[in-house]
DNA sequence: CTTTGTTTATGGAAGA
DNA sequence: TCTTCCATAAACAAAG
């Protein structure tokens, strides 16, 4: 797998062609959205793919982005949640629109791209999965919204579709860091939404979102590594040792050791708590409830979470914030979350803050869009408190 | 019936 | 070399 992505790194892609102008996202298009593509996508469709976190050309970020650093400053306008702001940004700028569907997400029929030629993305699953939530205006989406997230921006993913949607759905269910979410009772429908584990933050730290420095666990529902490594059998031939990885896997979710599933075991999503979910107890979750048959968790003080520092998963923590890998996911992402926290400040209310580093329109803005969300057709009653806080953890 | 979700198994590749 | 991560396939169950 690896190969064939880092064989299509080495191929030139033809961006230009693949997305017609009028079709492809501009630099801060992508920064408004949150959407990563644009950052692979200029529009002189000069841009190849990175080759291991470092862009092979690098002209179309100068020209189109300037550089990550005024990129972040010229982050004005808060993510499209649901309409381009006014001055904001041309309303080419919001070529999707991922805010009134049922988690605020809808594709924009108007700028579906239509060009089927394509290469693999250099992002795994978890990655592209890891971005859709984030992108999202509640930090959540159904299977079908991360399939539509996908499938829209690339178009590699619009071949074989039952075969990495099956991995998708493997992904969501197997990685701890994905947490399921039951659906509002005003809001009945198939499937549960899907967002990140509030201390799952810092998984691309490495600046490489290729492949995860470290696979989040719920240290709660299983054993630590060091746990784990002492219950290793030894083995000597590496099937053996990749079978006894994958059983441990599973072992530290809910199967034995023998890689057979306890029927005694709760799933993971049982125990990590997502199931259900009272609104009585939303936002009152601590930390200290982390494997219990609570809910989602979120740390008391969002300064906290907004640095990382709830919760036990030191492993990730390690990762710190200094994620400042021009390609890495939080690179790529940061700016958004800063806009979801802000936003969260202001949906909560209270939490409200001045952001001095931002314009007054910014401020304004962020107000504004706390109103389109609160009118968008989630429960944002329901849903806003619980994955208020916890994004702030994976910033 | 289709979609969603869980689990097991296996192979390849990256990183230590 | 060993460990870990990721991708993929497939079987199966539950829910809508």
């Amino acid at each position: 797998m690896h190969n064939r992505v880092k064989l299509e790194l080495e191929e030139s892609v033809d961006w230009h062609a693949m997305y017609p102008e009028s079709e492809v996202y501009s630099g801060m298009h992508n920064l408004h959205t949150g959407l990563p593509s644009g950052s692979f996508l200029p529009n002189d469709g000069s841009m190849n793919y990175v080759n291991n976190g470092v862009p092979l050309q690098t002209n179309s970020i100068q020209n189109n982005f300037g550089n990550i650093g005024s990129m972040v400053q010229n982050i004005g306008a808060p993510q499209a949640a649901s309409a381009p702001l006014p001055g904001s940004a041309p309303p080419s700028a919001y070529p999707l629109n991922y805010c009134n569907g049922e988690s605020g997400f809808q594709r924009d029929p108007h700028t579906y791209r239509r060009n089927y030629s394509h290469s693999k993305p250099p992002y795994s699953y978890i990655s592209l999965i890891t971005m859709a939530i984030k992108q999202s205006p509640h930090k959540m989406m159904t299977l079908n919204e991360i399939y539509q997230w996908i499938v829209d921006l690339f178009p590699y993913y619009r071949q074989n579709q039952q075969r990495w949607q099956n991995s998708i759905r493997h992904s969501l269910s197997f990685n701890d860091c994905f947490v399921k979410v039951p659906r509002s009772p005003e809001k009945p429908g198939k499937g549960s939404y899907w967002a990140l584990h509030p201390d799952s933050g810092n998984m691309f730290e490495n600046g490489c979102f290729l492949r995860r420095q470290k696979r989040f666990r719920c240290d709660k529902t299983r054993s630590t590594d060091v746990e784990k490594k002492s219950h290793k059998v030894p083995t000597v031939q590496s099937r053996n040792l990749r079978a006894a990885d994958h059983n441990e896997c599973s072992s530290t979710k809910n199967t034995t050791h023998q890689g057979k599933r306890d029927p005694t075991a709760p799933s993971i999503h049982q125990k990590v708590g997502v199931s259900p979910v009272h609104p009585s107890t939303i936002g009152q979750s601590t930390s200290s409830q982390v494997g219990s048959t609570s809910q989602v968790l979120y740390p008391q003080n969002p300064s906290e979470a907004y640095l990382g520092m709830v919760g036990d998963d030191s492993q990730m923590k390690s990762d710190t914030l200094t994620g400042s890998h021009t390609f890495s996911i939080t690179q790529l992402m940061c700016v958004q979350q800063d806009q979801a926290y802000k936003m969260d400040m202001c949906l909560t209310n209270d939490h409200l803050v001045q952001y001095p580093q931002y314009s007054s329109d910014y401020n304004n803005a962020a107000v504004k869009n706390g109103q389109d969300m609160t009118s968008s057709s989630v429960d944002v009653n329901y849903y806003s408190n619980m994955y208020s806080r916890p994004i702030l953890n994976s910033l």
